[in-house]
DNA sequence: AAGTGGTCTAGACCACGTT
DNA sequence: ACGTGGTCTAGACCACTTT
């Protein structure tokens, strides 16, 4: 794996990704390089690896401690799996019913997308979540061809989409592959219930008499993943 | 103001800190001064600027576009002040009586937290939460000497802190200084009260039938600060 | 003493947006 | 054309940690 100086994109980016990738191979055991090690390995100046390793500390997937060197923070996997089955619970907590519809099952090929995942192709899952029958969310799933061949057999309508992971044993591979978004003020819209106010983190819906606020939550990796939060006015 | 090439902290940390001030007495309108200007001014090289206002961008302060400048997000002030009374007003919108006792006043040196503030010694003030006399958090706030001495003179058992630093007239020099914290899974359990469920972000108490969970939820700044998250389970 | 991250410089060229 | 932020270099010295 190298640096290519004649891309588009920056140094720095197409370092820092490659470290992703090789943090989730699991080929650090706990202690990255060096910065002047991943400056000779890559022959590029110190600053371009400092700048792709802040990017991983702001993430939080990596830590620099001062004289010691730079750590991996926790392999992410655990902290997903709350995440995986969120929605349904807190809907649920809230005394409301969960529902999902599914949208679309099968393989999908957006590049943008499998950039992120290192695969070209891969299989989504896209569920329309349902409170009390309102719409508040669109979830998707990304996971590898393999997983995905696996999944058809099931009917997405009603199980909880970790069970079934979970019961075909892949849960931990397919984890690191998963996305999650709400709508996004656009979707929202579409959705026929949600009125941007701030900005597109703070969304609002009133249903029912009830006002349910979306809320950006979680920050994962390098792009924003999304968990809902709803708090019942009343 | 000017930066000192002498002292321990960093220049662009110094720099950064001098910004967020003339961004919170509306010294800019909208837009920052460029980078080159900043270069300029501070007497420092480019990097260092940028080193500064990438902590800001971090911190969603500011805000950077390619080929027009740097701008700031919103005037952050108010957000900050929303946080500050959460508690209690979270508290209270779930129809429960917030609560407060002192815990502690006076003089601290913690390093770790003096590193953090830029200053060895701070008045701190560790008070514990309640919602119907149930103790569901421990708030730290950390204030410069100067701010402490005032603070003396008031009853911090039964006062909401910010109505104090609004009346003392430094609401606005002490926001950057504020920690708040729910307890971590340690302190919980000595409260009594709380059960770590997968990890110390989320927090579950039993209290007469209702199930209270704490988030985290809110990233501001350099450091994190907290937002605590009720859901009464009916 | 050696290795690590933290800070900082001076300068270069590129890409984007406005004038 | 000009000003802006984006990227990148090569090198320096400091502060902290381990050996």
């Amino acid at each position: 794996m190298s640096l290519d100086i004649y891309s588009a994109i920056p140094l720095h980016v197409q370092l820092k990704e490659i470290l992703i990738k090789e943090i989730k191979c699991r080929n650090y055991t706990d202690k990255l390089p060096s910065e002047r090690d991943l400056m000779e390995r890559f022959n590029i100046s110190r600053t371009t690896v400092r700048e792709a390793l802040s990017a991983l500390v702001n993430a939080r997937v990596v830590e620099k401690i001062h004289g010691r060197g730079t750590f991996i923070t926790s392999h992410p996997i655990n902290e997903w799996l709350g995440n995986l089955s969120s929605i349904t619970e807190i809907i649920e907590s809230m005394g409301m019913e969960p529902g999902i519809r599914l949208l679309f099952q099968g393989i999908q090929s957006n590049p943008e997308i499998g950039k992120i995942l290192g695969v070209k192709e891969y299989y989504a899952i896209e569920r329309l979540r349902f409170a009390n029958d309102d719409p508040i969310a669109i979830e998707r799933n990304y996971y590898p061809l393999s997983i995905g061949q696996k999944l058809k057999e099931y009917d997405l309508n009603k199980v909880a989409l970790y069970t079934v992971l979970e019961s075909i044993g892949v849960l931990h591979e397919a984890e690191q592959l998963i996305t999650c978004t709400i709508p996004n003020a656009e979707e929202a819209k579409l959705l026929g219930l949600v009125e941007n106010t701030r900005d597109t983190s703070v969304l609002k819906a009133e249903t029912e008499g009830n006002t349910v606020e979306y809320y950006r939550a979680i920050y994962r990796g390098d792009k924003y993943a999304f968990q809902i939060r709803l708090f019942r006015n009343k």
